[in-house]
DNA sequence: GCGGTTTAATAACGATCATTATGAAATTGA
DNA sequence: TCAATTTCATAATGATCGTTATTAAACCGC
């Protein structure tokens, strides 16, 4: 019952989080988000809620599609592949696109007016959830012999999220591709070796 | 001749910085920035000029009062106390105050509006800039047989400034700082050692 | 075709944004 | 003391912010 609706919400939540992951959650206007949706503003209301709302919105869909590489690195067999593949993956993402480069969820993290707090706790609650699958990761692969006795997963993930970062603010301020690897070839030039693995 | 000035220029633009310090470019509104400052907005604008010149004096007295340890740490014998003693300053700086956490200079660098395009562009370059000053001192490091003949200067300053970067999004995470040097102990585990100095 | 219901489009809401016009207060030189 | 000049505080500017009334259009079951 009742009128049919005209415009795909799926495609409007995709054009917005290009917006989002363009201009940060404050940067992005909503005349930027209806614009780039090709939708009238009310009706961007009635599909997914208020501004802030559309944001959470977005940002699941960017982890689920575009921050996969997390998950599937989490599978593989030692910690130093999963930490190659973590940066490798955060390199693609990162310079994939021309026109939004860096990384959506870290753009918000760092600072904005008052009335964005809820969205900065949100990101950096996203954020410390993804260090603590790798510290957890890590922790399995000391106890499988894969890291050393000394080795200390909390900050092997830490130091770890910490280059995923930099690298992501790297990569708005235009880095290559091929600088960013040799950045992450650099970082993983420290990696504890565990038994079985050369020095 | 005239009236005399009322308020201290300098206080107003210390007020100024610690109000962009926390909130970023965008995210300080002009009332947020005359209520730190204690002086009306005609004032402001009369002394500094429109907002975008505020944080550019905003700016670079950050730079000269709170990012000393970058020319200090050039200074050192060894390419590695040089990354070391960077590690340290950038964790002295973004932990210090717990009111503003992170790097003021690295807030705007990630996202905004358009019309904050300009300020982005000159964070990005400052941001150039120092790396630019490390790879220098690196290349020199090098040639004295400070460093390896194989380390690569421009890696090791990108990789040391990613580590950086990526402090200051943990620190406004909220990351203790005993966190943050451990972080920086397994960034410098990496460093490349040179002549005369231990594996 | 007709009520009931959902969406679409236009236009407006109050709030806040950065910026400035205005006129009173204060100081200097004559 | 008076004219010139600079700063002060109040208040207003137009623009844009996120958010909604409001009304017209499109669909369903009857």
């Amino acid at each position: 019952m009742g009128r049919h609706r005209e415009f795909d919400v799926e495609k409007a939540l995709d054009a917005a989080l290009c917006v989002f992951w363009r201009k940060g959650y404050e940067g992005a206007s909503y005349a930027d988000l209806t614009e780039a949706a090709g939708v009238e503003r009310p009706a961007l209301y009635s599909a997914f809620g208020n501004k802030e709302a559309l944001f959470r919105k977005a940002l699941a869909r960017y982890y689920e599609r575009y921050v996969d590489y997390i998950p599937a690195a989490l599978q593989l067999p030692t910690a130093r592949e999963v930490a190659a593949h973590a940066l490798q993956g955060a390199i693609d993402l990162t310079t994939r696109y021309p026109d939004h480069t860096g990384c959506l969820a870290i753009q918000g993290v760092l600072a904005g007016s008052d009335e964005a707090e809820p969205v900065r706790q949100a990101l950096i609650e996203a954020r410390a959830e993804g260090e603590a699958q790798l510290r957890e990761r890590f922790e399995r692969a000391k106890a499988e012999g894969d890291l050393p006795e000394t080795a200390r997963p909390d900050t092997l993930a830490a130091f770890l999220m910490a280059v995923l970062h930099g690298m992501a603010v790297q990569a708005k301020a235009g880095f290559s591709r091929d600088t960013l690897e040799a950045v992450a070839e650099q970082a993983l030039a420290t990696w504890p070796a565990g038994k079985g693995e050369g020095a």
